[in-house]
DNA sequence: CCAGTAGGTTACTCGAAGTAAGTTACCTCC
DNA sequence: GGAGGTAACTTACTTCGAGTAACCTACTGG
């Protein structure tokens, strides 16, 4: 008995572990807070010594960072899909905030942990955060331009950095508002936002 | 020699010594952060040793609280006093946001606090710093609805967070564009959002 | 000048981050 | 199928900082 199955998996190949430890973490960390949430907890939880937590991530910050950079990357990639098709501005701008507000609902964990959290203390952290703003500022900005190449540039990053702004604090509003959904919260940040940018790129 | 003259001050009145234990905590906590920073730093640095921090603020998160909160205080002060000239819902908008550009601008030290630091990981600070942010979509929420009644009342929330994101990310983003002052910054988010609402307001 | 107390200190405990050094399961190649 | 190499893992610490118990001292009014 207990002879090919799966009742004590021990001695996982380093690149499962890590992705489980991730998995672990996030989820430790949104439920007690970065602050309250202990590597041995993380550790038990995993089913492995603290020390080997240290050996993949070297401190408690870099497993912090660890789960910001996962939720960024798969983020960008959703956005990416999502606006793949689009083909005038207003699109872009509409199917982007569409895979946002989607994506924060599916994964709640991990947004927990980019907000309340993340913004955490950790110096490296708040970076890691900002990292994730601008590659959406960015991607913006370059919409913007891309369509009218007359605007100013600094003007063009402003418009960006409120379109990101207006779009977090949404987010989080949305969560006292469960009737409101994403497509719902995307219609309102382009009511309020694209009327204002509008006339700006057409003119 | 050192007679009575000021070379040691100590014993002070109660809600003095609190007050500049709120100071140096402040600039501590800004400096370093919330989790580096040291209670026993921030004693030392008070000229008094560390049980007095406790026996007045409970805890380091009581004393981020109580640094927070004072912030908060301020800010509310000074944009009351801003917009209580203001007749129009545009005027008042527009002179709501300069004064907290111009807040920020001047105390750049608390405004760190106010987000790479608070943001911290302390569930109490998170709802401090929420409480900020609620101050003020509730006064431009309410602002909107004195105007105009017949809007409907989610949405007029959705566009005072939006007006509240945007300004706080805006603010951000003045700080790597030092050539961006309150006034042009105010422009940048009244000329963007406004457009949207106007017509929501006006009819 | 003595008593009461507001304001203050020294010297600890305790918990969690981080680490040094050793141990065991698994794979490979003879 | 056993030696042996190594990737995956553990035990048992050190260290550092938050929080606290118990004690002290400068200034007040009577």
């Amino acid at each position: 008995m207990t002879t090919t199955e799966e009742p004590r998996r021990k001695r996982m190949p380093k690149a499962q572990r890590k992705a489980q430890m991730l998995d672990i973490a996030e989820q430790v960390f949104a439920e007690r807070g970065y602050l309250a949430a202990s590597m041995d907890e993380i550790a038990e939880r995993v089913g492995v010594s603290k020390p080997m937590l240290y050996e993949y991530f070297g401190s408690k910050e870099g497993l912090l960072i660890g789960c910001i950079h996962r939720a960024r990357t798969e983020l960008l990639d959703r956005t990416q899909q999502a606006i793949s098709g689009a083909t005038t501005p207003e699109e872009i701008l509409r199917l982007g905030l569409l895979a946002f507000f989607e994506f924060i609902g599916e994964h709640k964990q991990a947004w927990a942990l980019l907000r309340q959290e993340a913004a955490v203390t950790v110096p490296s952290a708040v970076e890691e955060i900002e990292g994730i703003r601008r590659q959406q500022t960015d991607l913006i900005a370059a919409v913007i331009g891309s369509f009218d190449t007359d605007i100013d540039v600094v003007e063009a990053e402003a418009f960006a950095e409120i379109v990101v702004g207006s779009t977090e604090r949404l987010a989080l509003w949305c969560e006292r508002r469960p009737e409101v959904g994403p497509a719902l919260a995307t219609t309102y940040v382009m009511e309020v936002v694209w009327r204002g940018v509008a006339n700006r790129i057409t003119g």
